[in-house]
RNA sequence: GGGCAGAUACCGAAGCGGUUAAACGGGGCAGACUGUAAAUCUGCUAGGUAACACCUUACGGAGGUUCGAAUCCUUCUCUGCCCA
């Protein structure tokens, strides 16, 4: 029923950072060869926000990778966390979510996650249904089992604590509260990105001090933002969403700065590492063009989340609009009440330009055309008796008409 | 409980009574170039107004001093550090 050792660990260990201890792995997957059993592969997903993007694709292809091999995938919706809000967030404003909120996130969260994932084989289970039938006596116990030395280990309490950034006391349960969930499910391994590396450990410990086996944990690599520097992230308005259209896809992904193209290939493309290995040495070479490296990623890219015919359309109008310098085939239009505008107004109506003053900038700068030829005067009236293409910048592109 | 230091635009960070819509860096946007929405270079980056000038907001909140404050005073809120 299940594939070989060999086979399994070559490919669990596919693009894989950290997998501790892999003795203790290889335990566990013998002893599931054996018994006929499979293992248990935790995830946890965080449906405070629901919008995926592929940077969390690389785990979840990771956890698709056990379920090919025939084990059990265990997402847990953490809608309990999610309800206290994560405190390291920037944005001053915590949503505090409602149970019903976290189960509509989770929902999407899981929609979204089975385009990777397969649905057979796979268990999804809400962390409230444990956490929230905690006392504060169970919490006090669980906490005597970690130190604050143990906890100021993770390098992002330390820095904080280092630098003097606060760090609030209930961020010290969040580990805990997440190695509570192992010890619930039982988890034979959980899948993390890199970040996430001292939160399983945790996990593993107080495994342990409840007298459960440990899991074994494995780390993939956080996937950089289009701008190839920072870790991908809606906050820093970097990423790109799972349900981006194809055109957006593939042109976000065209985006990147070339130094990441393999990372790109690797963990977003899903390349196997023998033709990533086979990418570098091309770009390093010289004999594979970065560009056509680019098209070639992209393309692979939006296949997993579209069709085949999607990416190649998709690179076909890419060609079209940037190397041709010509317009998209499908462009949205506007209907308006008035003949004529100016032209300053006409952007903020259609919402090209977030004010006026802004669009008088973009106007100064030569950045808007109509039926392709450029306005230079903000009080310039467009006439819209007929239908006329609006270009703002490079890619926006908007058809006006009187009704 | 006591002492000290902070809170500046999207982020980081200058300014410490007037020429400050606020230096500088990052980010973002636009233009040029290109092999792409890479890289590089240049410009712009609060809002409003038929407009190169004016008006309105803006330096944690609220008051006050002053012809005039982000800059001085009072107070409140929040944060860090040190001592207990």
């Amino acid at each position: 029923m299940f594939p070989s050792l060999n086979e399994q660990m070559d490919l669990i260990k596919q693009g894989v950072v950290d997998l501790l201890p892999e003795d203790e792995l290889i335990h566990k997957i013998e002893r599931s060869i054996k018994t006929n059993q499979p293992m248990r592969i935790k995830l946890g997903a965080d449906p405070s926000r629901p919008d995926l993007h592929i940077g969390h694709a690389v785990v979840l292809h990771k956890m698709r990778q056990f379920q090919d091999l025939g084990h059990k995938a265990i997402l847990i919706i953490g809608d309990f966390t999610a309800m206290i809000g994560d405190p390291t967030g920037k944005s001053k404003t915590r949503p505090h979510l409602t149970i019903e909120d976290t189960r509509i996130n989770g929902q999407s969260y899981l929609e979204q996650a089975t385009i990777i994932l397969s649905s057979d084989k796979l268990e999804v289970v809400y962390n409230s249904d444990w956490l929230n039938k905690m006392n504060f006596m169970d919490v006090v116990k669980l906490a005597s089992k970690y130190t604050v030395a143990q906890l100021l280990e993770r390098d992002d309490f330390s820095k904080r604590y280092h630098s003097g950034t606060p760090i609030s006391l209930h961020e010290f349960l969040y580990p805990l509260a997440q190695a509570m969930d192992s010890v619930h499910i039982k988890s034979d391994v959980e899948l993390g990105g890199t970040d996430q590396k001292f939160n399983l450990l945790v996990g593993r410990e107080v495994q342990k001090s409840y007298g459960e086996e440990a899991q074994c944990i494995l780390t993939m690599p956080i996937l950089e933002g289009t701008d190839g520097v920072q870790k991908m992230s809606k906050s820093l308005d970097n990423y790109i969403a799972i349900t981006d259209t194809p055109r957006e896809m593939f042109g976000k992904v065209m985006s990147i700065p070339d130094n990441v193209i393999s990372r790109y290939a690797r963990y977003a493309a899903f390349m196997p590492d023998a033709e990533v290995a086979k990418l570098v040495s091309g770009l390093a070479d010289g004999s594979i063009h970065p560009r056509n490296a680019k098209v070639d990623t992209a393309m692979k890219i939006v296949a997993v989340y579209h069709q085949q015919e999607a990416a190649n359309a998709a690179f076909e109008e890419f060609e079209r609009i940037f190397v041709n310098k010509d317009i998209p085939d499908v462009i949205d239009e506007m209907l308006l009440d008035e003949q004529t505008f100016r032209t300053d107004d006409l952007l903020v109506l259609t919402q090209l330009a977030p004010s006026k003053k802004e669009a008088r900038r973009l106007i100064e700068q030569g950045g808007v055309t109509i039926d392709g030829e450029k306005i230079t005067d903000a009080f310039f009236e467009i006439d819209v008796a007929s239908k006329r293409l609006l270009k703002v910048g490079k890619r926006k592109f908007l058809y006006v008409m009187a009704k």
